[in-house]
DNA sequence: AAATGAACCTGTTTGC
DNA sequence: TGCAAACAGGTTCATT
């Protein structure tokens, strides 16, 4: 489900929402996520309260006062959402955050592609979810050099070292696709193959697709909602994303779709070389 | 060392 | 209409 801007949303909305406020109880209702649930998750973190609300790649970190850290990913098909604590539980509704406050957080993942698990606030980027991730899309260091430099290295296509985590985190198959239109160049270019200028482009094309769809909350394909269930508004701005056989928008061709690492890419056959 | 493919799941859409 | 196949926004791990 969510890219990083989904989850980069969530978190501004959560962190003016749940910072200083106490958990009173947790309940697990299923835990074979991705990863089995930690078994004494409830009780590491009951009375305890939220200092911080963070986010590294796809994954929303909720720092606690007892030095640990809560870490959420939401997978495919995830969401993080207040509700009414006395609202009908949903069969995919695998964890419960009851807040002292009376708020109530859900858990409800259908896929359970999901993760939840906790660590030490202090070691967290050591494991091993977070030790190998390479830099933030919308950081500096993230710059046309550093695309270029590992491009020239690389024996892959261009779409798959874009949405390679070990080189740069949080550019999903969405932002990929968009930001690969964006700049003219086929997803499955030689990542060798691409010019200073076309890095220069991507780089460019990345930050920005990602910062936009920031802006509008994130994007709604399919089933992203926020933590007020209220969905994304950026698909009406989807150039080739879920298009083909749709005309290009640039120049009415019509857009081409192929696999490319079991995953769909959209392209248009004349604007993208 | 780096890159690909399989695996993990359920729900929805598409095609016969 | 019904059923089966294809497909879905992610990530790790084993295998090239």
């Amino acid at each position: 489900m969510p890219e990083l801007p989904e989850i980069e949303s969530l978190k501004r909305k959560l962190a003016s929402k749940i910072i200083k406020t106490r958990v009173a109880r947790i309940t697990t209702k299923r835990d074979d996520l991705r990863y089995p649930l930690p078994i004494d998750l409830a009780e590491t973190f009951r009375g305890c309260s939220i200092f911080a609300v963070r986010r590294r790649s796809k994954y929303l970190l909720l720092d606690f006062d007892n030095a640990k850290t809560l870490v959420i990913h939401l997978g495919m098909s995830g969401r993080f959402f207040f509700t009414d604590p006395s609202s009908v539980l949903d069969k995919h509704d695998h964890v419960l955050i009851d807040l002292e406050d009376g708020r109530h957080l859900r858990l409800r993942d259908p896929r359970r592609f999901g993760m939840m698990f906790f660590c030490d606030t202090a070691k967290l980027f050591e494991n091993r979810f977070f030790n190998h991730l390479g830099v933030e899309p919308l950081e500096p260091e993230f710059s046309s050099d550093y695309l270029f430099g590992i491009a020239k290295k690389s024996s892959a296509p261009i779409k798959s070292l874009l949405m390679n985590a070990a080189h740069v985190v949080g550019v999903g198959n969405i932002y990929a696709n968009e930001a690969l239109y964006l700049s003219g160049v086929r997803p499955m270019r030689l990542a060798s193959k691409i010019t200073k200028i076309e890095a220069v482009r991507l780089v460019e094309n990345v930050k920005k697709t990602l910062a936009k769809s920031i802006l509008a909350g994130g994007t709604t394909f399919r089933d992203y909602v926020d933590s007020d269930q209220k969905p994304g508004l950026y698909q009406v701005h989807l150039h080739v994303y879920g298009r083909e056989g749709e005309p290009c928008l640039g120049c009415q061709s019509l857009i081409k779709r192929v696999i490319q690492v079991g995953r769909s890419s959209f392209y248009c056959p004349k604007c993208q070389r």
